[in-house]
DNA sequence: CTATTGATGGTC
DNA sequence: ACCATCAATAGG
């Protein structure tokens, strides 16, 4: 099924083609998918429900090397598949309680992803629930393990593409909760939209 | 405002 | 035992 985000977004005045993002998209340095995917549309149908919102954070975990990187821990039944193709979906339970949202990128056989942070609420979000964070966007969305391994150019979870956010407007950190991870952990991985309320950890944030 | 703590379960 | 989180709480 197709769905015309352009009616949607016709109502915020803004226009710009519905395409799922390329193959060839992700399959880019994962700082590069980072910083590219600041301004894509994340969209989850699932039955007759179509939640979406445009994602404003992201952080890169770059490869096998990277000791902030789940795949670090090498080739396990978790990991497994941030070694397969680009343009994949890498979920995560983490904590107990919540879910975490990346998309694969690198050639295959480089373990490397992005992890949306932050999305700003565009259709149909419960009201109530906020997407200023990795967990509770996934939770606003209903993202769950059942997403794991699909391809974000598939109908139900998927990215569409969007107009480029200008570099004025987007703003570089370290990586959030990776402090375990030594030097790794400073390295400016994290990127956001300067200024936007549905960036996590607001503190960290100018 | 910062710092700390508890909830809670998959993974290795 | 650890954890790419979050909300609640305590303290300055």
């Amino acid at each position: 099924m197709e769905i015309d985000l352009r009616a949607r977004f016709g109502q915020r005045r803004v226009s710009f083609a519905a395409v799922r993002l390329p193959l060839a998209f992700y399959r880019r340095p994962a700082l590069t998918v980072a910083r590219e995917l600041i301004g894509k549309i994340l969209v989850h149908q699932s039955g007759d429900e179509l939640r979406a919102g445009r994602i404003v954070e992201t952080e890169a975990y770059v490869g096998e090397h990277d000791l902030a990187c789940h795949a670090s821990k090498g080739r396990t039944r978790r990991t497994e598949v941030l070694f397969g193709p680009p343009g994949r979906a890498y979920v995560y339970f983490i904590y107990g309680m919540y879910h975490c949202f990346n998309v694969v990128a690198e050639p295959e056989g480089v373990a490397a992803a992005v992890l949306v942070r932050g999305l700003e609420p565009l259709i149909g979000i419960p009201s109530g629930l906020s997407t200023d964070g990795p967990g509770k966007l996934c939770r606003a969305l209903g993202i769950t393990l059942a997403q794991n391994r699909e391809d974000l150019r598939g109908t139900t979870l998927f990215i569409e593409d969007a107009p480029a956010v200008p570099s004025s407007r987007v703003r570089r950190g370290p990586r959030v909760g990776v402090d375990y991870a030594g030097r790794w952990a400073e390295r400016k991985y994290r990127f956001w939209i300067r200024d936007n309320p549905f960036v996590s950890a607001r503190r960290l944030s100018r």
